[in-house]
DNA sequence: CGTGCATTTTACCGATTGGTCAAATCATTG
DNA sequence: CAATGATTTGACCAATCGGTAAAATGCACG
């Protein structure tokens, strides 16, 4: 039986609704209730489609970290090193500026000690990282990258990009601007190039 | 009245308690018999010491803003630049390395939205920013600094440093090493120094 | 139109939430 | 030791928590 159209928009309605608020107050401090008036249905009617408030939380943490880790599974190791680090770079904060609310469920995951994905982050994640850290290790031995260690350098673009979408609150209160992603671009580039070029 | 060595005692048990709560589930995942139960104390006897949860909370975050800031008004105008810079960022992540708790307690705050501290953030932090950005400009005006964006710098600053500590999870399960943060400073000294030494 | 299934609602459950209150206990000082 | 104020406890409250059961409603199709 294929999912009828009342079906996918129910179920698109309240994984919408349950973004918005475990991205704000995390698993725990988030509600069913709350969920169920974002979503514009009734308590009983969730849990019609999701079995638990745990099941909800579960699938938005699944389809996020699919899309969360491709920037780093795009980086052409046929590619030009310095050119392929600053796209990457871009590429994760294109999704910091396009979905600041999966950006923030997953930084209240890991706050609370990431007790629902901890397998997925010691195994899936930890490979990829592994995997492009030696790709970087080894444009470094080639010289086409300046000396780093390319595992804090790939923190360092989680780190940087993500910034942008969860303290979001605090980057407006400082900077005033109504756009601040647009400087960030500018600035991060300038960051990482002189970071990773090659010196002369 | 003096405060009594019992008082002072079980209040210090507190607000312990609750930095430790509040950190991992924000305001609203926090419960007081969490806190209670964390402290060694009866839920009623809490509230003997402290009004409300609230009353908790907002003692915490008080008296985390003003350690937090320190480290950006120890920037000294007279001092050599890339080494003032190069200084706070090391303060900074010591921050980080010494009172973890209290960098997750802020970013739980600005993750929900900052509702307890919207004016401070407005105007006290808004306030020493400005302030270190315009003596950053200074320096890069003179040529003592490479040209950067003083803002986005300051706001790099803090999400390389508390990411160690927001994120220690992740970063552990990243880096396989029980010390991260000593390679940490070696790095972040490598990347302020690359993006803030001033060209030849 | 009516039958059968998908959907939604109403009413409810026990557990937990933040918080109160009065009684009991403790500690200190005269 | 007595007494007085500081501290702690147990019993309790209304509201809210995640979740359930069954009845009511909506909808598609013969």
């Amino acid at each position: 039986m294929p999912e009828t159209r009342i079906q996918s928009r129910n179920r698109a309605a309240i994984l919408d609704a349950g973004l918005e608020v475990f991205s704000r107050y995390g698993f725990r401090g988030a509600t069913l209730d709350q969920i169920a008036g974002e979503a514009g249905l009734s308590k009983p009617n969730l849990l019609y489609y999701f079995q638990s408030k745990e099941a909800i939380h579960r699938a938005l943490l699944l389809q996020l970290m699919d899309a969360w880790l491709e920037p780093l599974r795009d980086i052409d190791p046929a590619g030009e090193p310095l050119d392929e680090m600053l796209d990457y770079v871009r590429r994760k904060l294109a999704l910091s500026r396009d979905y600041p609310r999966e950006s923030r469920l997953f930084a209240n995951e890991i706050l609370s000690g990431a007790p629902h994905i901890d397998d997925t982050l010691a195994s899936t994640l930890r490979d990829l990282v592994d995997g492009a850290a030696a790709l970087i290790a080894d444009w470094v031995a080639e010289g086409r990258l300046a000396q780093v260690d390319p595992h804090h350098t790939i923190m360092s673009v989680w780190a940087l990009t993500q910034h942008y979408a969860d303290f979001d609150v605090q980057v407006r209160a400082v900077l005033d601007t109504d756009d601040p992603l647009r400087g960030a671009e500018a600035h991060l580039t300038k960051l990482f190039d002189r970071l990773l070029r090659p010196g002369a």
